[in-house]
DNA sequence: TTGAAAGCGCTAACAG
DNA sequence: CTGTTAGCGCTTTCAA
């Protein structure tokens, strides 16, 4: 064996073939000229040392990596969840591998993720960004000529190839729901509106309750940015009101489990009590009690679309030449059973805290 | 600039400079005696081209890679998922990168994943096992030297450095719970045996009635591999049975979607017709309809004494010196709303599928 | 304190 | 078809 035990070197196959490393470098890649018999000895070789290439090694000569990073907020929600898990999958069948980091919405660490993986250098980058409107990071992730695609929310001026998902029709579509069974007090809970996703499902919000000619009550209005805690806090504050909202609009999912839980300390009933509608569907919404009715994407579809983006790119001779692209990804209303007519219409009379309690 | 607008190398940098690459590389570095001059200079040249270290480059010199490969059955679970997000964190603070991958328990994939990832090679290796069986799969490992931690699941002979839940012992606990509140109609739906997580449940499950002197009932087991229908089959055919359970011991999480669905879908009340409990928590358990009693774990303890091992043998100057770990992750049972005495110690008959519709 | 030179492990251009 | 040579971009002896 080796000095030290260390791991065979093609130099290490190529002497014991008989070989130049050129040669068994053919032998082993499979490519270029080189004799069967030649072949058949240097492969030989390497199973007896148990050779396996470097691929750090070659890749440096190649100058690619395989590696493609993947820059998320987090993976506590399902939303970037199923994302990471089709990435992985749809990555390795094209001969990527996946790089993930999770930044906790911390624009520090997601500089330094960024920085790190243009450095290494990545061959390309998916990346759902928290810090968007620092043109400085991308220009950097420009100059660096690295194909990137961003998800999920857009960057400023949408400088590089993005893929949302229909935020402000899903909104939309969302709260005319609410306004054709009868809801005129309906509250918004959402997201910090820095974010292109959530600023456009405020306005789709906003929009279709002028549109209809509701006004819009300020105190109904719950915009936070720490997902851990607003949808809890938010829903005790509308439950406190003199006159609370009729229906609720989750505007994420990661706020659901606040809002639920507020609502069953409170004994409000849903839907009688109290209309829920969600942005983004996850599956226990289905058998919760009763069902959410949710705004519902398909997130096989945005890892298809972001791959297919990417290898565009990647694979493109002037990575940089074509100007950035732009794409939605479409979504479904599903009808379940936590929306109703409000209350003063099923026959009753507009409910007050004092009344639930 | 650099013809084809390249990115600078130490070489471009050293030549702006005005000095040789050694010195450029101790500048940037900060590694090793330098003039404080001339180090302000290769800086100040390092801003003008805008240059990066090639990470690649350096590390292929430094023998590291300074990263660590984390491979999964999939990331659909919150089990993996919570895990995957705390180590992204855990391992930036060290210095490593993660680099993931999702084999949808494919031996095949997981195979090729683990060949790549050694052939990188990676620094380390977190590896919830699919094949666990395999010899030579674990011989490879430990032949290339790598640091590995085996999670979840134990490998063979215990091969590699282990971490697991306290499989048995929560399920007895499970079980035994269900006993006190006066069950003997106990039944579980559980998944594949051959891996050591669901043997243990499975084990502590029979040890835990047999010492209580109740019977099994082959035709109350349901075991499988696929979590994605296992939950809805097993539920179903459970609910036909003429006399069907009291109780169902759910030793996965993954399967809790389509034990409820189903449960909702005979119109069967829990905890009144049938008492639950699931191995594993996850958030919405606390919401549901009733809240679901559960065995709970905490996975970021978990991720925590993954790294802990990790860095602790890839610090160590003869990696593969001492002998593999073993440890356990203790758990909890929280006790909510989904179990309770079976029906006719509630003052009612044994319920059958007929009284239930 | 600095530079020349070697080399990490691999591939690719060019001769032969 | 094969070997020689050069080099990917960096770090690290070793001399100076």
């Amino acid at each position: 064996m080796n000095p030290k035990n260390k791991r065979a070197s093609l130099k290490d196959v190529a002497q014991l073939a008989g070989t130049s490393t050129a040669t068994a470098s053919r032998a082993i890649s499979g490519r270029g000229y080189i004799d069967e018999k030649t072949k058949l000895a240097v492969l030989a070789a390497a199973r007896e040392l148990n050779y396996q290439p470097n691929l750090q090694a070659r890749n440096l000569r190649q100058q690619s990596s395989c590696l493609v990073g993947l820059i998320i907020p987090n993976l506590l929600n399902a939303y970037y969840t199923s994302l990471a898990d089709s990435l992985s999958q749809l990555l390795y069948e094209k001969g990527y591998h996946l790089w993930l980091s999770s930044t906790r919405d911390d624009p520090q660490v997601e500089e330094g993720m960024l920085y790190d993986m243009l450095g290494y250098p990545v061959d390309g980058l998916i990346w759902v960004p928290t810090r968007s409107d620092d043109e400085t990071l991308i220009k950097y992730i420009q100059d660096r000529q690295v194909p990137a695609v961003t998800l999920v929310r857009r960057v400023i001026k949408d400088m590089l190839d993005t893929i949302v998902f229909e935020d402000m029709a899903g909104s939309r579509v969302a709260v005319q729901h609410l306004l054709n069974l009868g809801h005129r007090r309906i509250a918004y809970i959402g997201g910090d509106t820095r974010h292109s996703s959530n600023h456009d499902r405020w306005l789709g919000f906003q929009q279709t309750l002028e549109a209809a000619g509701v006004e819009i009550q300020p105190d109904y209005i719950k915009l936070g940015s720490n997902w851990n805690t607003l949808g809890q806090v938010a829903a005790t504050e509308l439950l406190c009101m003199s006159a609370p909202p009729t229906a609720i609009f989750v505007a994420s999912n990661a706020l659901m489990p606040g809002v639920l839980k507020t609502l069953r300390q409170y004994h409000i009933r849903v839907p009688e009590d109290m209309s829920i509608i969600c942005f983004d569907d996850l599956d226990w919404f289905s058998f919760s009690t009763p069902p959410i009715t949710a705004i519902t994407h398909d997130h096989t579809k945005l890892a298809h679309a972001a791959v297919d983006l990417l290898m565009n790119r990647i694979n493109k001779a002037d990575k940089y030449a074509s100007p950035p692209l732009f794409m939605t990804i479409d979504f479904d209303l599903v009808l379940r059973q936590s929306t109703a007519p409000p209350k003063h219409l099923q026959g009753g009379t507009l409910p007050s805290l004092k009344d639930l309690r």
